[in-house]
DNA sequence: ATTGACGCCCAAATCGATTTGGATTACCTT
DNA sequence: AAGGTAATCCAAATCGATTTGGGCGTCAAT
């Protein structure tokens, strides 16, 4: 189990045992060949714990999910997550997930990994426009990759999706389908994304139109759709409405069935993030997909890097998303059409057509 | 930053600088005030590692995550994670999560995580009913707690839904609605779980109706629902199915709508998770809500216990689910309905009731 | 005055791997 | 034969916290 056993075992000192395993060419073949077959045989693991200590690092990294009401459920997480994990695999390091609420209890959260030098660096998602998670790792130097950008004047580390270029493409679709009245239900605006998303709306538009931003749950996206389509806003009601994320269009999506309205012929939609689910809406969900498995597996080779010691200049990445055209975005319903009228459109039928 | 930097700035030996910080009753008041107070200062954090390599324990615990298609993206096991997470916080365990296709390279994620004592216990997820996972635990008497039974001779501790109960309740309510033909569109029999929900239809019904058995995603579901619906299927066309997850419920909602059927009205829809999602479905989906964070904190607990050597004897804990009613079910069209009948019956309107 | 008991403190061993700074031996050169 | 060079090997220090097994006063009981 240790090698101390192997060394007893050969009658050897530890120090050749381990020169031999880690490598050494100072270490006869001969020697090195009994060491191996030894430790092979007894199954030798070199102890975690006494490497690090010795080492002086953590031989770990670390992802602080958003946990609490909403946030949790996010798959974009998870398919980070899934990404990262084989990616570390291949350089023997762990990965270690805390969980916290945003905020406050967040920044504790990095706080705890850094000062207690739980971790050798950190993947960040989810950027803020002012981010204290980002000054606080700049300020200890200490190694991160961010998912996405923020406003910050010193250089880090990222990767970010250009959701600015891949929801003006989506408004210009919009607007090449005719549409004169285009909205943005978007995430909040301390989110860096919701920003790139709303500056690339905007680009396409010119000028805004009905904007909404809620935290990006199905709940809040049913609500805010709900409100665009209200009696009061009728003068400016939208006649076709783009998402910042697919959890917010499928509440958006469920709040037009729920007026009699149908996303696609109604009421044009499109999403953002290409979920699993988008596929099975009904109709089935325009949306942007993000390359996000291959994103994350570069922000690891950059975090490996940035460990190394490499400086975070020109580790700056933005890469591009695409649309994903299904069947919830189209054409204007005629405006003589008495039904984008109605008052109480409810108890319309929804015909395919 | 080490118990060295106190002694020595105190004039005292380390010893009692630890034992000072670690509460022992032989330190002298004003002591440990002074130590407490230079730690306070130079905001000491004990090294990890060194405390590991004494104690010889990892201090933490390991989850491994089934990756790989349609696996990962299973909002269940984000959800699990978000309350293991602040369960083992305040313990001062780390969560070590590992990725790993489900089968030889799972085992293997474990084998690794035991042998090289990266944790001190294993919460394992989505059980089997022959589960090497557990096997090869047992074998090597490493604590671990299941979320879901399994075929093993031997005692492990676990909490499981009680899924077979749910699911009869569901069937039965189906049946008090009046139908009489039940479909369930089951995930994969090797999973514990779906024999569980399968074992309940059948319970509740006496003679088998029709099955499908897959891999639970969007994409199957709405497949296995094609299937049901195809007209070589027509002399045995089921007016309810009760899905045994919600993606699987959400993919067959789209094979009814891709069908001119509509959920609860045409054909009753039941689901099992209660995703966040659930809610926002149209028609929105009656579903089986699990209690996982409270199954999650349990398993904490049973694996804390594990870890300090309690027997696994008497860890078996079995919890209620409960039903959520919403409108994808109700009673079967009555059969003298054309449509229930009509060969094309895409194009037809779908009236809300 | 001796014996205990108690309160307070500490030297040294320990966990297991890594790394520094040589030591030893065998073999060539000249 | 003296000096030089590889090729091998290793003792001891090191990382930092924990734990064992006392040591040394002081005070009360005998």
């Amino acid at each position: 189990m240790s090698l101390v056993r192997i060394a007893r075992a050969l009658g050897i000192s530890v120090t050749t045992v381990s020169r031999a395993l880690a490598g050494y060419d100072d270490v006869a073949p001969v020697t090195r060949a009994q060491v191996i077959a030894e430790a092979d045989r007894i199954t030798y693991r070199p102890n975690e714990a006494a490497r690090r200590l010795r080492r002086g690092r953590a031989e770990a990294i670390g992802v602080v999910l958003p946990s609490g009401p909403g946030q949790f459920d996010d798959p974009f997480f998870l398919r980070m997550l899934s990404a990262i994990g084989p990616a570390l695999e291949a350089e023997k390091l762990d990965l270690l997930v805390t969980t916290a609420r945003p905020g406050a209890d967040a920044l504790r959260a990095y706080r705890h990994l850094v000062e207690n030098r739980k971790v050798d660096g950190i993947i960040l998602a989810r950027t803020r426009q002012r981010d204290e998670r980002i000054g606080y790792l700049l300020d200890r130097d200490f190694p991160f990759v961010a998912h996405g950008r923020s406003l910050e004047s010193r250089p880090f580390a990222y990767v970010d999706i250009d959701g600015e270029a891949a929801c003006r493409a989506a408004t210009e679709r919009l607007l090449s389908f005719g549409h004169t009245n285009i909205a943005l239900i978007n995430a909040l605006p301390l989110y860096m994304f919701a920003h790139h998303r709303q500056a690339g709306w905007l680009a396409a538009l010119g000028s805004p139109g009905p904007l909404r931003e809620v935290e990006p749950t199905e709940e809040n996206g049913f609500r805010a759709m709900q409100d665009l389509l209200a009696p009061e806003h009728q003068h400016e009601r939208p006649t076709a409405v783009l998402c910042a994320t697919d959890r917010i269009a499928v509440g958006a999506m469920h709040a037009l069935a729920h007026a009699g309205l149908r996303a696609g012929r109604d009421v044009a939609l499109i999403g953002y993030d290409d979920l699993p689910l988008a596929t099975y809406t009904d109709p089935p969900l325009t949306t942007i997909a993000q390359p996000i498995e291959r994103a994350a597996r570069r922000m690891v080779e950059m975090l490996l890097a940035r460990i190394g010691g490499a400086p975070a200049e020109g580790m700056q990445e933005i890469w591009p998303a695409r649309l994903i055209a299904r069947q919830s975005d189209g054409p204007p319903i005629q405006t003589n059409d008495p039904r984008n009228h109605q008052g109480d459109s409810r108890h319309e039928p929804t015909l395919h057509p």
